[in-house]
RNA sequence: GGACGAUUAGCUCAGUUGGCUAGAGCGCCACGUUGACAUCGUGGAGGUCACUGGUUCAAGUCCAGUAUCGUCCA
């Protein structure tokens, strides 16, 4: 048999074999009628507006993690992936990309038209993101992949929506949003960027009107940027506690140019004593601060824009009509004229403008749809009430506990959420109206309705209906669709009712995912399977068995956003909790701790990493970043595809863009692809960047991090020290191991494996992952390779003199190196699953029988192996506790302590590897015959003779020394010593002691530390003190020979 | 403006309920390719724990304040 492996694990080739292993054994698949329990990650759902990116890729290798490990621990595990259609984000893409290329904008093409486009652009993002995913080796089960616009997701939605209106729950009102006025759309606030133009800073006043409405010599001046947006004023502000004005509040005040008189209102949150003259305008329909104010002060909202941005009949005939900028020049103009200018200033403004038009936008009130988040009249908890008390009794727990405030804080102010969007990607709101003059629907004719008695009859419990009555006459009848009932739809519309055109929120569809993507709302029937595989039966078995689901795996910036709202309508659709736990870890942030985003282009695909580290190194570098306070920071560099030549990431000098340090030109709104040039070799690449798609044609500088080189350096650590044991199990067979044939370095790995076992056990159920990490890193690299793997080299030597002695000490050897390697893998396994899986064959190729201590056939595949430690009955484990054994483990420190003390000595005089030195150790009998059963380490690990151990032992003379806690050893270096330099050491070895002694003499001589401090606490301070003294009067002995010598 | 977090070695970060001499990886220095691994081994250097006060027998850890940075929400 071959039982060469390479000197390095070449990773893409194994990826993709064991993939489709895994993909053909089913193995990722979750299945609803098992016995065993469930355990169900619904994935946050990335958006199809673009890649994945290196946030994603640590979300995904966390619950990668979880899910694998839930695997092996026993668990039916469901990870079900998806993608969110993403409303806002990614129909602006394809705006933008139809703009920038074909000149084309939303309405020239109508609104079917760009909704095919828009799902041409998903389908194929949809299917980059899953295979990125594929390839991060997540084991989702992939026959269930859902998509927010899918049928069955639309179904929950269309009933969720049902019932919110059913319930009375879904109202309409007003509402400020940020309108692009060149593309006539509302703009979410990620969208908008802030950019400093040249503007003016005009101060004005107003005249007081007195209480019986006359016009009074007292005047009120404020500043404004936007003096147009006095058209709409409803009042103006002073701080409360302003003597300046405290006369005034109560009063009113004239608006010249439009002659409206408005109140006078103190309101401390908008008025700042300090700021200017200390007064302002409020202009509820056109300032996120005014809207606010209004609220706060009951004031009237005047929208005086048109969609265009034109003023419109507010204006009146002056003003009607006008561009809003040349409405303000002639209002300036006009103020001046009637003398109520005061004076203006050039000032920068940061000017909000839409990233998608690049031109301003304005805070403008439109019709929304709003769900009602407040208690019930009653006092009845509501929507955000029950979701909080979700929390509140620790049903829905948050990891780490802090993110629970963000939670509670967001929901505490029960805000009605604004369910509408005016887009044409998403789910179009059920609801059809009619208007009707109120008067006609009053009359008998109607009653009230204009359903007919047929029509109801018809869809009796498909639809509710809602008449709203308007103030100008007319009221709007609207009736909502069940899901499902597109006839009724049909004869709405033949009865004359139209569509809202208006869509949902992303994020109601988003709230829905946890049950919506098992099936419901239907109950008979289990969710559709992937093309081809299909499940039938009487019940929808996949929500009964997979909901609630256990643990939301997110960042941190949609606690309130999404999760929020999926425990609100898990609560209120199902009647219970979506997730038990919810973990958020850590943001990604590029090397200048900015968070990576396209707009910044500091982007990076996990795809360039996974290519040049692997994945499994892609994925334990990512693990042992994911700790529980520090947001991870990565330095990025390109490498140049011609030399090799890493350029780092630089900062754009003006703005948060970010590009490869030698390329000059920003790169913001660039749609001309720009090269970078090497420094090295002086040739011009391409590089990764989200600004655009790269040419794969053409060599590209991909994104490489050092930071990686952790994950990479640990899997071909692991995988030499495989490549090892194989090449030395030879001739293995498999046997009961006998606990009397263990040697000490046996007992020692066994109890520091079982340790590791259960630390990451622990770990993992808590979130912990950069400890987790950690501690198997340790274990495998430190004390496996550095110590266990060393230490069993002699005995898995193939026998030479005495054949029979050698062949029981190589066979036992192999048997607790395979066992350990067992377990080692089933430990790594939910972390570098490729690796794992490919060096998991490899040992069933030749061990397929293995086991501690009782041999038995291993599993086929490292993914359903068991886990080994049992968290209900630890000591049924596979690695029990009851092997931990402090005692030993404090013997073995020992060993490694002399080991590391005399390779110091060597490295101290120059003494090579290969000279033989010897070694004498002074010490208690029992100390004395525990290091003599090991002697035969010293020679193997630091080429050391033990001549002898024991309290009799005096110091050599010209030898150089050390001291542990229990030994003082002793190297003779007959003729290599340089005595002063001994000296010298020494000292130094005394000074430190000096000074620990010190600090220790020092806290025993304080008797408050005495009297207060816990016994235990005291008795270690003296037992340490009373053996550094021994230490030191070791050192001081020597030192007396030396100076003496 | 509010909430939360961070500040520890040149860099990136650990450091449990306060308690033995504050740790790791990378980088750095010296030495080393005798059969697992140079993506390596051995040894080493490197820290006024942001600052100021306080509580305590004892503070990197708890409290208050200051400064700087970050995130989320307004």
């Amino acid at each position: 048999m071959n039982t060469e492996l390479p000197k390095q694990y070449q990773p893409s080739e194994a990826q993709s074999r064991w993939l489709d292993y895994w993909k053909e054994n089913g193995y990722f698949d979750a299945n609803p009628n098992s016995e065993k329990k469930p355990h169900t990650i619904m994935i946050p759902l990335p958006n199809v507006t673009g890649a994945l990116h290196m946030g994603h890729a640590l979300n995904g290798t966390l619950q990668d993690l979880i899910t694998r490990w839930r695997r092996m621990q026993g668990y039916e595990a469901l990870w079900m992936p998806g993608t969110d259609h993403a409303g806002i984000a990614t129909q602006a893409v394809v705006e933008r990309r139809m703009s920038e290329e074909e000149g084309l904008t939303r309405h020239d093409i109508g609104r079917e038209a760009l909704v095919e486009r828009i799902w041409k652009w998903k389908d194929s993002y949809e299917k980059r993101i899953l295979e990125q995913l594929r390839q991060l080796g997540a084991s989702c089960d992939w026959r269930r992949t859902r998509f927010t616009l899918d049928d069955t997701c639309s179904k929950a939605v269309r009933r969720t929506f049902f019932k919110f209106f059913k319930d009375g729950l879904i109202f309409r009102g007003k509402r400020l949003v940020n309108w692009d006025p060149h593309l006539q759309t509302a703009v979410a606030n990620d969208e908008v960027f802030h950019e400093e133009v040249d503007g003016h800073f005009w101060t004005f006043t107003y005249p007081v009107v007195s209480e019986d409405g006359e016009l009074t010599d007292d005047k009120l001046a404020f500043s404004t940027t936007r003096p147009e947006t006095m058209i709409g004023d409803s009042a103006v502000c002073v701080h409360p506690t302003d003597e300046r004005y405290e006369h005034l509040v109560g009063l009113r005040c004239r608006i010249p140019v439009t002659g409206r008189d408005i109140p006078i209102i103190a309101d401390a949150l908008l008025a700042k004593k300090e700021l200017g003259t200390g007064c302002v305008k409020v202009t509820p329909a056109h300032d996120h601060n005014d809207y606010a104010c209004g609220l706060r002060n009951d004031l009237e909202q005047i929208n005086i824009l048109n969609p265009d941005a034109t003023i419109n009949e507010t204006g009146g005939e002056k003003y009607q009509g006008m561009d809003r900028y040349d409405c303000r020049t002639k209002i300036v103009a006009d103020m001046e004229t009637l003398g109520h200018f005061v004076e203006v200033e050039d000032r920068k403004i940061e000017l909000a403008h839409s990233d998608r038009s690049k031109s301003p936008v304005e805070p403008y009130l439109s019709d929304q749809w709003f769900v009602k988040m407040g208690d019930h009249v009653d006092d009845k908890p509501g929507l955000a009430q029950s979701a909080m008390d979700a929390v509140d009794d620790r049903r829905v727990r948050f990891f780490p506990q802090r993110y629970q405030r963000t939670y509670l804080d967001w929901l505490g102010e029960k805000r009605d959420w604004c369910i509408s969007r005016q887009l044409w990607w998403g789910h179009r709101i059920p609801v059809w109206y009619n208007d009707v003059e109120t008067q006609q629907l009053d009359s008998d004719s109607f009653n009230g309705t204009v359903l007919t008695e047929d029509f109801k009859k018809k869809w009796d419990g498909k639809f509710v209906e809602y008449v709203e009555t308007g103030d100008q006459g007319w009221s709007r009848v609207m009736v909502c669709v069940d899901a499902g009932s597109p006839e009724c739809e049909a004869d709405l519309q033949s009865a004359g009712f139209a569509q809202e055109e208006d869509v949902l929120d992303t994020w109601f569809s988003s709230a829905l995912w946890p049950h919506a993507t098992l099936g419901w709302p239907d109950r008979e029937n289990n969710p559709p399977l992937a093309a081809g595989e299909g499940e039938s039966s009487e019940k929808n078995e996949v929500l009964d068995c997979f909901y609630p689901g256990n643990v939301l795996i997110t960042s941190r910036d949609i606690i309130t956003l999404w999760v929020a709202r999926m425990v609100l309508t898990g609560l209120y659709n199902m009647d219970d909790i979506p997730f038990s736990h919810v973990h958020v870890h850590p943001k990604i942030l590029d090397g200048f701790g900015q968070t990576m985003s396209k707009s910044k282009g500091n982007g990076c695909d996990p795809q360039d990493l996974i290519d040049r580290y692997g994945t499994d190194a892609v994925r334990f570098s990512i693990a042992s970043f994911a700790g529980e306070t520090q947001d991870v920071k990565l330095p990025m560099g390109y490498e140049c595809p011609h030399c090799q030549n890493v350029v780092p990431q630089a900062l754009d000098g003006k703005g948060p863009m970010v590009k490869p340090a030698t390329v000059k030109v920003a790169l913001r709104g660039s749609s001309e692809k720009v090269l970078m040039p090497c420094p090295k070799c002086k040739k011009e690449s391409q590089f990764s960047t989200p600004q655009y798609d790269l040419d794969s044609a053409q060599p590209a500088a991909r994104m490489v991090s050092e930071r990686f080189e952790y994950g990479r350096n640990f899997c071909n650590k692991l995988w030499n020290a495989a490549r090892f044991a194989i090449m030395n199990l030879e001739g293995y067979t498999p046997g009961k191991i006998e606990e009397s044939d263990l040697r000490l370095e046996d007992r020692w790995v066994l109890s520091r494996l079982s340790r590791v076992t259960e630390e990451v056990t622990t770990l993992l159920g808590r979130y912990q992952f950069d400890k987790a990490t950690q501690a198997i890193r340790d274990f495998t690299w430190n004390e496996f390779c550095d110590w266990y793997l060393e230490m069993i080299k002699p005995r898995l030597k193939p026998g030479t003199e005495d054949e029979e002695q050698q062949t029981d000490e190589r066979t036992g050897a192999q048997r607790v190196l395979v066992g350990v390697l067992d377990g080692l893998f089933r430990l790594l396994q939910p972390f570098t699953p490729f690796i794992c899986e490919e060096l998991w064959q490899k040992l069933n190729d030749i061990a397929p029988e293995r086991g501690l201590f009782e041999p038995q056939q291993s599993a086929k595949s490292a993914m359903i192996a068991l886990w080994p430690y049992d968290t209900d009955s630890p000591e049924e484990s596979m690695l029990p506790p009851s092997w931990q054994d402090e005692n030993l483990e404090n013997r073995f420190r020992r060993l490694q302590d002399t080991v590391v003390a005399v390779r110091n000595i060597r490295a101290v005089y120059g003494i090579g590897p290969n000279v033989p030195v010897k070694l004498f150790m002074k010490c208690e009998p029992g100390v004395a015959e525990e290091l003599q059963v090991c002697a035969d380490q010293f020679e193997n690990l630091a080429k050391t003779i033990l001549e002898a151990a024991g309290a009799e032992i005096d110091r050599p003379s010209a030898s150089a020394s050390f001291n542990l806690k229990d030994a003082d050893g002793f190297v003779p270096l007959e003729g290599l010593v340089d005595v002063s330099a001994e000296l010298e050491r020494q000292k130094k070895e005394a000074d430190k002691l000096r000074g620990f002694i010190k600090g220790h003499s020092g806290k025993l001589k304080n008797e408050k530390f005495v009297q207060n401090a816990p016994e235990k606490v005291v008795a270690e301070v003296r037992e340490t003190l009373a053996g550094l003294e021994k230490q030191l009067e070791s050192v001081e002995a020597v030192i007396a020979q030396l100076g003496a010598g």
